[in-house]
DNA sequence: CCGTTTGTGTTAATATATTAACACAAACGA
DNA sequence: TCGTTTGTGTTAATATATTAACACAAACGG
């Protein structure tokens, strides 16, 4: 059964779906390797039947063996850990995300990557024009 | 006894976290009235008293009762769970994390703060020459 | 054909998280 | 002064998460 929505997700589940998000889809012979402490695989398998339970994955079957699938669309997803980080530390602001993101990261962006940001902002200016 | 470093936090855990970075500080009072679920204050008690005992939080005394802060700098935990969901969610990448931020904001964002951001990469661009 | 490998589902033991009862101290107002 | 309020620490019951043993099916190689 779903828990209810909103709900926090425990450390294993956190993981697992990280590492889905992370990689699109997985199997549980993946997921052995990816996470910590050398779960067996029967222990793997059993965690990927309760998130699939609960609703947060999905599976096909490929070649004999369960592929997992998340249920909520990436985009989505990626939105509300984007939200809920801006909501925690960054007083829901983007512009004081923005400056995380660029500060202390000076020197892993190189000039070119600073132009494709500035295009970024433009091309956002320029598609307002059309719906003011 | 604090865990092993990287480990995730319980459900009660996050929230608790979550609460105490939003507002910098939190009594057990105030979280009462912030968590889910109406836990008593004892409740709500003993859990701030793990979370110190593991070192996530720590207290001061002020007027007779408990304040606790986060033992991690703010700026510093802010980092990593931006970090963490570039992780999941954008291959590392600042450049996509960014287009999330600007897409489907766009009505939220006025001209204004798109300036404020252009001028931000333009500070950062600025800063990068003085150590190329 | 039969043992090995790799997959699955069922089930249950154990560890951890979650909750709160209870006991006690200090401050406050009647 | 004495009951009430609001804080604390100790302790323990209960719920949930975590782990994996066990049983069985299908595919593969010798």
């Amino acid at each position: 059964m779903p828990r209810a929505p909103g709900d926090y997700l425990n450390p294993r589940e956190q993981q697992i779906m990280e590492a889905v998000f992370r990689r699109r889809r997985i199997t549980a012979a993946d997921l052995e390797e990816v996470l910590p402490g050398q779960p067996s695989n029967s222990t793997v398998r059993t965690l990927l039947r309760i998130l699939e339970s609960r609703g947060h994955l999905t599976h096909v079957e490929e070649e004999g063996r369960f592929v997992y699938l998340p249920t909520r669309p990436r985009a989505n997803a990626a939105r509300s850990a984007l939200d809920g980080v801006l909501h925690t530390f960054f007083e829901d602001s983007v512009e004081q995300a923005f400056a995380a993101l660029l500060s202390a990261r000076e020197s892993r962006l190189t000039p070119d990557d600073l132009d494709r940001l500035s295009e970024l902002i433009q091309r956002t200016r320029d598609g307002q024009e059309d719906q003011p």
